[in-house]
DNA sequence: TTCATCGTTCGGTCCATGGCGAACCATTTC
DNA sequence: GAAATGGTTCGCCATGGACCGAACGATGAA
């Protein structure tokens, strides 16, 4: 049997901004390959295998390979229960808010939309009929089909892209689904480049600009 | 409105041999000078000092000035719980005797009582019906109240404290949850005023008095 | 007042390590 | 087979920050 890490071991693995950014990742409960953790913490794939493998020595992620891709997870509750007490130190608030409101109201999960935004226009589509609800995933209904290209999101490319095409995820913030995948990517990136939200500095977060109200009202009837 | 830091700069803190040293030796729940700090952690004066610093500035330890000696102590429970989960990662070694006896047996978590002892008040208390697990704490049954009163401690001022009242703290050598909270704290704080246990010195280790080994057995009967 | 002690500041050294690009395997897809 | 894609290895650079000694306030004791 393999010992765990030391204290200082430990500390060391998680006391880097890049790692313990790979753990928040990983805290939505999905498994996620070294690709995307590399992008979500905008770092080289050279210096994320270099973090991962570090972090896989303190024993606090655990990788499997499927085909050419290696996917990573928090190697155990404890670690989850860990990174928690972490995050509950580092959003101490008083009010009970527990996720700071910027994170909460609008923010990327690495390449899609989270927080209430991202629930919220997730919600919408399904309620409009255009996403419903599979088991592991959201599935685009004819409907909804149309729906994309009318918003300007050329589905060919989605469709080709080797991923998940509409994964489902769950949101540590609002313990709720929201569209990820390469569908929720798209629509992240569309929604981006109207000028609808824009990139907080050196958060998560994101700013949903009055022009983005508007058209988040109009075409998803929320927010 | 003190927001706390954020997750990378809380976790640059921590993630230092030299500091984390530092939290591990105020997890005795003895506020101690930065002379002792720096000592204890085999570094000079103004090393220390600098540690300190960024311990503080990350609202990691508190400090007061008592003369010309700075005593620092960790600034909330809530820190000291995410100390305790760390530990609890890193001793996750298959091989019992990583921790010592000692400490296993009984043992201070930062102000209230863990090891064997503590654990073994908890599961006697929760048996009797005087405690009762929630998600992520105990609740005080109507028993339980009663039983605390008395047992000679006045639940009032445990009350109108601005902590949570009977935390959940899960423990790095027995892997199983006890009291803490500001209810494990007065129970502690009794325990000891009765005289049943006592401090080890330079440990966080507790011996059981004779005394207490009888007054234990008699109102949890166990240990 | 004078001395001792504690902590801080400052200047400087030095090493660990985070970061990247490029070349290199491995695997899947066509 | 060839091409595309994901991941790893390697060499290298740059920066951060951990550390110390020495000089310097501040506080309490003699």
């Amino acid at each position: 049997m393999n010992a765990g890490p030391d204290l200082t071991t430990l500390a060391g693995a998680v006391g880097d901004a890049t790692r313990i950014r790979m753990l928040e990742l990983l805290m939505e409960g999905r498994a996620l390959v070294a690709k995307e953790l590399a992008f979500g913490t905008g770092v080289s794939p050279a210096t994320a295998t270099a973090h991962l493998q570090r972090l896989e020595q303190a024993r606090l992620v655990r990788s499997t390979r499927q085909g050419r891709n290696k996917v990573f997870r928090l190697a155990t509750p404890t670690v989850a229960r860990m990174v928690e007490a972490l995050m509950t130190v580092a959003v101490r608030s008083p009010r009970a808010s527990a996720t700071p409101e910027p994170l909460r109201a609008a923010r990327y999960c690495y390449d899609h939309l989270a927080g209430r935004l991202g629930m919220g226009i997730t919600d919408a589509l399904l309620r409009a009929g255009h996403l419903s609800l599979r088991r592991r995933a959201f599935a685009l209904t004819p409907s909804g089909e149309a729906w994309f290209q009318d918003f300007g999101i050329d589905l060919e490319p989605v469709r080709e892209q080797r991923r998940h095409f509409a994964h489902r995820c769950l949101d540590w913030s609002e313990r709720r689904d929201h569209l990820a995948g390469a569908l929720g990517a798209a629509l992240a990136s569309h929604v981006f480049s109207l000028g609808w939200v824009e990139r907080q500095p050196d958060s998560r977060g994101l700013i949903v600009t009055p022009g983005g109200q508007r058209g988040l009202k109009r075409h998803f009837g929320v927010l």
